[in-house]
DNA sequence: ATTCTAACA
DNA sequence: TGTTAGAA
């Protein structure tokens, strides 16, 4: 199941198709390449061409900015997926200590909260509310 | 007609 | 982020 992943890969709309899938403005979608969250193909008139998967990530930044969250945290949270990949490629061939389970889910915890900071070290602290 | 880069009353 | 000028 290959064949799907490739085609989605595939860089064949203009901006200006991504911009009426998307609802984002030019600016924006070239703002967020420069911010390394999609590298979008190079046509021969230097026009950028954009793939299925850049514009599902597009409209994930979307939501993200809906939510709330910077570019920082968005950022963040690709990189952090990224790395999560590494990982579940790195338990193929080493078996998975359970050290490595507190690290998962001590990660995962952690990701549903460090999104409201930025990186200027806000403390928009988000509690857990627990009657005491 | 579209998109690109660079720059800012 | 918006917008605009000048080029491709």
């Amino acid at each position: 199941m290959k064949e799907k992943e490739l085609r989605r890969s595939l860089s064949v709309f203009p901006i200006g198709t991504v911009m009426k899938l998307t609802d984002l403005t030019a600016r924006q979608i070239r703002y967020y390449e420069e911010q390394q969250l999609i590298q979008p193909q190079r046509n021969d008139g230097n026009r950028r061409m954009y793939s299925l998967n850049d514009i599902d990530v597009l409209l994930e930044i979307k939501d993200y900015l809906a939510e709330g969250i910077n570019m920082a945290g968005i950022k963040h949270i690709y990189e952090m997926q990224e790395q999560e990949q590494e990982k579940k490629q790195a338990a193929l061939k080493r078996p998975v200590t359970d050290e490595d389970v507190r690290r998962i889910f001590h990660d995962e915890l952690l990701q549903q909260g460090r999104l409201n900071n930025d990186e200027q070290g806000h403390s928009t602290l988000f509690h857990t509310h627990k009657p005491l």
